[in-house]
DNA sequence: TGAGCCGTCCAAATGCGCAC
DNA sequence: GTGCGCATTTGGACGGCTCA
C-alpha cells in the first residue's frame, strides 16, 4: 500500500496486457500512480532508473489460475479469458453476484462474501438454485444467523417479480448490457417467444 | 452493547466492438 | 471518425447485522 494525494492505495489498474507491454511495466518495478477522478487509481509510467537489476518482465500466465483451464485470448481482442465457462469457480461467483446486483435481480444482502461461501460449499451451482435455498442451509454459513438468512430469503423471493429485461440482463450474456437486455425485451414482449425465436434460428 | 464485518453505491477513466 | 453501450477498475461512506 502506498499514499496518494492522502489515499491508501493498495491496488492500481493497469487496463491489460498490452497496456504493460507499452508502458514496459515489470515485476519489481517502481511506478507513478495518478487518481483519476475521486479514487481510481492509475499506473501512469515507470521509473526506469530505480528499476531493480532482476525485474523481469510479466507474462500472462496460461492456464486459469482457480480452475486450470486454459486461458484464451481471441485474435484482435485485449483481453484474456478463462475457458472454463460456469465450471470454474470465479466465474460462477461472478455470475451469481451479476444475476444479483442491484440493477439485475436486486436480491439485497447476497454480495461477495456471501457468495463466496455459496460457491465454495457446492450449495448454488447457478442462478435458478437460489430459489431453492432453505433457511437451514443458510444458517449454516458464517456471520449468517436467522436474521440474516429470513432477510435473504425474503429478497430472494421478492425477485421472483422482476421484468422481462432485468432478467435478460441478470442472465449475464457477453455483450448485453441493460440497454441491449431492454431493447430485447421491448421486442419479443415475453421470455416464450424470446426462446422461441433462439429456437428457430437453430433450425 | 459496541466493535467489527458485510453489502451497496458512487465516482472517472479507459478499452473495445459496433452502427452510422 | 464519432458516438454509444458495455465492462472493468478501487476506496470511502453509510446502514444493517452478527457476535463476543
Amino acid at each position: 500500500s502506498v499514499l496518494v494525494g492522502g489515499v491508501t492505495v493498495t491496488n492500481a489498474t493497469l487496463h491489460n496486457e498490452d497496456e504493460i507491454r507499452r508502458k514496459d511495466v515489470r515485476v519489481g518495478d517502481a511506478v507513478v500512480v495518478r487518481r483519476a477522478g475521486d479514487v481510481i487509481p492509475e499506473v501512469v509510467r515507470v521509473l526506469p532508473e530505480k528499476r531493480p537489476p532482476a525485474a523481469s518482465a510479466f507474462v500472462m500466465a496460461a492456464t486459469c489460475p482457480v480452475c486450470g483451464s486454459q486461458v484464451v485470448r481471441q485474435q484482435d481482442e485485449a483481453v484474456a479469458r478463462c475457458s472454463g465457462g460456469l465450471y470454474c469457480p470465479a466465474q460462477r461467483r461472478q455470475a451469481l453476484l451479476h444475476f444479483a446486483s442491484r440493477r439485475a435481480m436486486d436480491i439485497e444482502g447476497l454480495g461477495e462474501r456471501l457468495v463466496e461461501q455459496l460457491v465454495e460449499h457446492d450449495v448454488v451451482r447457478t442462478p435458478a438454485d437460489l430459489y431453492r435455498l432453505g433457511l437451514l442451509a443458510l444458517v449454516q454459513l458464517e456471520r449468517m444467523a436467522e436474521k440474516s438468512a429470513g432477510n435473504l430469503l425474503l429478497a430472494i423471493e421478492r425477485s421472483r417479480q422482476t421484468t422481462l429485461a432485468r432478467f435478460i440482463y441478470a442472465l449475464g450474456i457477453r455483450n448485453v448490457g441493460e440497454a441491449t437486455a431492454r431493447d430485447l425485451a421491448r421486442h419479443f414482449g415475453s421470455l416464450d417467444r424470446l426462446l422461441a425465436a433462439d429456437e428457430a434460428q437453430l433450425l
